[in-house]
DNA sequence: TTCCTTGCAAACGATTTGCATTGGA
DNA sequence: TCCAATGCAAATCGTTTGCAAGGAA
């Protein structure tokens, strides 16, 4: 549950890939490498002006390659456009602030005792629906500190 | 926090458009009335076929006024595609169970104190990077009933 | 050699928009 | 009359794909 150490992941990224006879190549570890270092979830975009020796539909086929085997995790903004992050395993279970303001995203984790907390609710929720949990997602939405001023 | 009462619905539409001079065309109501009739958010395209009367970029159109003054609330499935419901002040809030296996999704509305308890758990998360919350959305993923069988 | 990868350009598909027309207050 | 609303077609734009060239095992 908890983040795998910044060295070790991307031997975990290579292990995973080769699993499914992957190569984990420059362009893809310049991805990974990047998701690893900026904060909250990037689009295509915002990782082709970091990275951009890569053309775009490289870029994408790298982000549908990484998703595929669940390195990343992708998802859709209030815009629609696609954003992707490192997936849990390597980065740790953690929830979304949004400010409605900026636009900025903020990565939350939640103390286990909190978690634990949430946990208790869906299941209790699920189990009025009759569903067997596999996962949540929580974003909060808000003003963050800096546009409240 | 509750649902509007079905037969209230459509003039609390009907009011609110009036503050923004809109008109509540038939197009529109027709919109409305399928989004209050059939359960889980809407894509376009979903509404379109239940409405064939309408063209697609009138449709367009009316969701995004719709989406505009508050009316409805606009947001993106796993796949991108945008999807609509009624807003939370006529739909009273809820959160979405999604099922990983079929695609359904199903509305969940917490009771008060399962509800007081997330929002609880909210303010701590949100305390702790100094937001200033105005919404949350809660989304399940895992597997349905019919799809676990 | 074998197959995964990459680049470029073309194709796609959901959504948006220009414009002329229609319709309600 | 006046301005919002509509329909149709064309344009946008993020994303995907075909295909030929490149590269690692």
């Amino acid at each position: 549950m908890s983040a795998v150490a910044s060295q070790e992941l991307h031997e975990e990224v290579r292990r995973r890939l080769a699993e499914h006879d992957i190569r984990y190549t420059g362009g893809r570890q310049a991805v990974v490498r990047t998701l690893q270092r900026v904060e909250g979830p990037q689009s295509a975009a915002d990782l082709h002006k970091r990275v951009r020796s890569i053309p775009l539909s490289s870029l994408y086929r790298s982000l549908m390659v990484l998703a595929d085997v669940g390195i990343l995790s992708k998802h859709h903004d209030s815009d629609g456009l696609a954003r992707f992050e490192l997936a849990e395993w390597l980065m740790g279970h953690h929830h979304h602030m949004v400010c409605t303001s900026c636009g900025r995203v903020e990565d939350i984790e939640p103390s286990s005792d909190v978690e634990a907390a949430i946990r208790r609710l869906i299941d209790d929720l699920a189990s009025s629906v009759d569903y067997q949990v596999e996962d949540h997602v929580l974003e909060v939405s808000g003003i963050c500190p800096a546009c409240s001023k």
